[in-house]
DNA sequence: TAGTCATGGTTAC
DNA sequence: TAACCCTGACTAC
């Protein structure tokens, strides 16, 4: 259940995994057999995170000078992407380029990436598509050939397995056409974790909206990326309440929301948690026990509804707005206070 | 064991 | 706005 942050750092993992490597595909749970089957064999030229969508990038030439990073670069997950400024700038680098074949895969609410190296285990689960690898950077071949059967353990290619990725559940997992993938460019507003991105393109949709602006941090055609939890924490951040309509929100208040999420999510691509209490409402500077949530971090409002406010000690409302639940401290983001950046 | 809910997105109405 | 996709964690019984 990721929000973009998680997406780029499985983006880095892919890339760190089998970038360069020839991969062998298959669907144990049969319904991505097709796309398995076309991708088995296939040399990963890149990996790169739109939003919440993961590309990855098949087939080509692999070139090893090339500006893609390389195996020894990439070490660890934490070595990947380098935060500049707060910005990850690196984001595209070893992106999907020219790529013969682009895997589009998207997680949705219920889909999860299990990664791992050693010993191929059997699928547990619907494992809607497993790749891995079982040789060297450019190695040229695929361990065994192809087309020796979707079973459990890969048949003649798990011994020599160094790494492989088990995709379950996802929203979407397909093989896109190059039009498609401008088509999937077009349609997300741009992602604060990219060096390319234009948060000038973002602020040109809200500004003539009168949604608030709770629902415009949730539309990915406005800004790609955020989920529920970013969007609660940032508009808190910014003590700014959630139904602000979109053309009350004044440039420099845009301006704010955009850095902060910049600095929240890149923390986020480098920690794997979700981490936005300032270091004055940490658990230990304020003497509290520490949260317990499947997301592992520490925030001001997200699913406290009912608790008192890290900062005010008004108590955190819920509600739901636009079918997803909301939540906010009406001390801190009073309706009153259009634009308060604190 | 059954029911509920969840960091999401598309489609139908 | 609701249904759907279809997984995993958690809770009530």
């Amino acid at each position: 259940m990721p929000e973009g942050h998680t997406v780029h750092r499985l983006a880095a993992a892919h890339r760190r995994m089998f970038q360069g490597h020839t991969v062998r595909a298959m669907s144990p749970q049969g319904r991505f057999a097709a796309g398995a089957h076309r991708l088995d064999g296939q040399i990963l030229t890149g990996a790169e995170a739109l939003g919440k969508h993961l590309l990855l990038g098949f087939g080509g030439f692999y070139d090893a000078a090339g500006p893609g990073p390389t195996t020894e670069q990439e070490s660890t997950a934490e070595q990947e992407p380098e935060a500049e400024n707060g910005a990850v700038h690196r984001a595209e680098v070893g992106g999907i380029g020219e790529s013969a074949f682009v895997l589009h895969v998207h997680l949705g609410i219920y889909g999860t990436w299990s990664l791992g190296a050693g010993p191929l285990p059997a699928p547990t689960g619907a494992v809607r598509l497993r790749l891995s690898t079982a040789g060297g950077v450019g190695d040229g071949g695929c361990g065994g050939g192809r087309g020796d059967g979707d079973g459990p353990g890969g048949g003649d290619g798990a011994a020599g397995v160094v790494a492989y990725a088990d995709l379950r559940g996802p929203n979407a997992c397909e093989l896109l056409e190059p039009g498609e993938i401008r088509a999937l460019r077009d349609r997300l507003g741009p992602d604060p974790l990219r060096g390319d991105a234009d948060p000038d393109r973002a602020y040109r949709r809200i500004v003539r909206s009168r949604t608030p602006i709770a629902t415009l941090l949730m539309d990915q055609s406005v800004i790609a990326g955020p989920g529920n939890i970013y969007r609660a924490e940032v508009l808190f951040r910014a003590g700014v309440a959630p139904m602000l309509p979109g053309r009350d929100v004044s440039a420099s208040l845009w301006s704010a929301i955009w850095a902060d999420l910049v600095v929240l999510m890149a923390e986020g691509v480098r920690t794997g948690r979700i981490d936005t209490v300032r270091a004055e409402h940490t658990p230990e500077a304020m003497g509290r026990a520490p949260r317990v949530d499947d997301h592992g971090g520490e925030v001001y409002v997200y699913r406290r509804a009912g608790l008192p406010c890290l900062v005010c000690a008004t108590e955190v409302r819920m509600r739901t707005l636009a079918g997803r639940n909301l939540f906010w401290c009406p001390g801190c983001q009073p309706a009153a206070a259009l634009s308060t950046v604190r």
